[in-house]
DNA sequence: GATAAAGTTTCCAGTAGAGGGAGAGTCAAG
DNA sequence: CTTGACTCTCCCTCTACTGGAAACTTTATC
């Protein structure tokens, strides 16, 4: 199929699926004539299984190693549960930080009034060098 | 002073300082004879607001805004008010993506004996189509 | 005063993960 | 046969820097 027909399926937008096939991640046949590329039904899976594992987070990298994993039917189900793992504590490092930003800032939200007055707390704040 | 003190103060790195310089973010005087960056105490105020802005996640043009606000003492809090709580929507929005991230991932990662074998059903989560 | 080391300058390139658009070739329908 | 819809490659843009090279200035050492 070409690559309108690859998208839809996939749900992913042609830039997408063309950067895709540029950097090697999902890389589909070449007509030779018309220089048109050419997907079937396993690039199709390929290209949906990158794009869950982007909305999960995992980087282009992490995704092509997925994809390894996925093809290789010899893989232990601990390689990838590594990788799985890693991930999450990427995104709870990162859920504690994003929790002491909203509580600083929330804070510094309520405790500004919010009026027609140039006093407030949040520029005070931001103004402070620690 | 000359542009390692300001980054000293400030607690940036020059190459970042320099950018600040160039998308007239904070712009320093420029020694003519030497081409020197001359900065002063207020320049340094500025990136050090400007870094804790950052910090806090305010992009670069927000940034921006909030040192325009930062300078105009004729600015009402209203103002400041209204960047701060779209931040802090916006920061709220990426902790509920990260939630629903966190709780799927961790059941998919639980499910995972992690084993020799290659059953993972972390892969086959990822290849479903939804 | 000479020289070496450290600091500063500009400029160019690269990062992740695409998106936008130009200009040219290809394909299917009317 | 032509028109419009696709597709191709190529280059530029974005964010917020970081790294490096070559040239210049300042500072420290002898």
């Amino acid at each position: 199929m070409k690559i309108s027909e690859a998208t839809k399926q996939a749900k992913l937008s042609t830039k997408t699926v063309r950067y895709y096939a540029d950097i090697g991640l999902v890389v589909p046949d070449v007509r030779a004539e018309t220089k048109y590329r050419d997907y079937d039904h396993t690039h199709v899976q390929k290209l949906i299984f990158a794009r869950r594992a982007r909305e999960f987070g995992f980087s282009i990298e992490e995704c092509r190693d997925l994809l390894n994993l996925y093809q290789n039917t010899n893989r232990s189900s601990s390689d990838v549960k590594r990788l799985a793992s890693a991930r999450l504590a990427d995104i709870e490092k990162k859920q504690q930080e994003l929790q002491c930003l909203h509580d600083e800032l929330s804070h510094l939200v309520k405790s500004c009034k919010g009026d027609e007055r140039p006093d407030c707390p949040i520029i005070s704040n931001l103004a402070k060098s620690l």
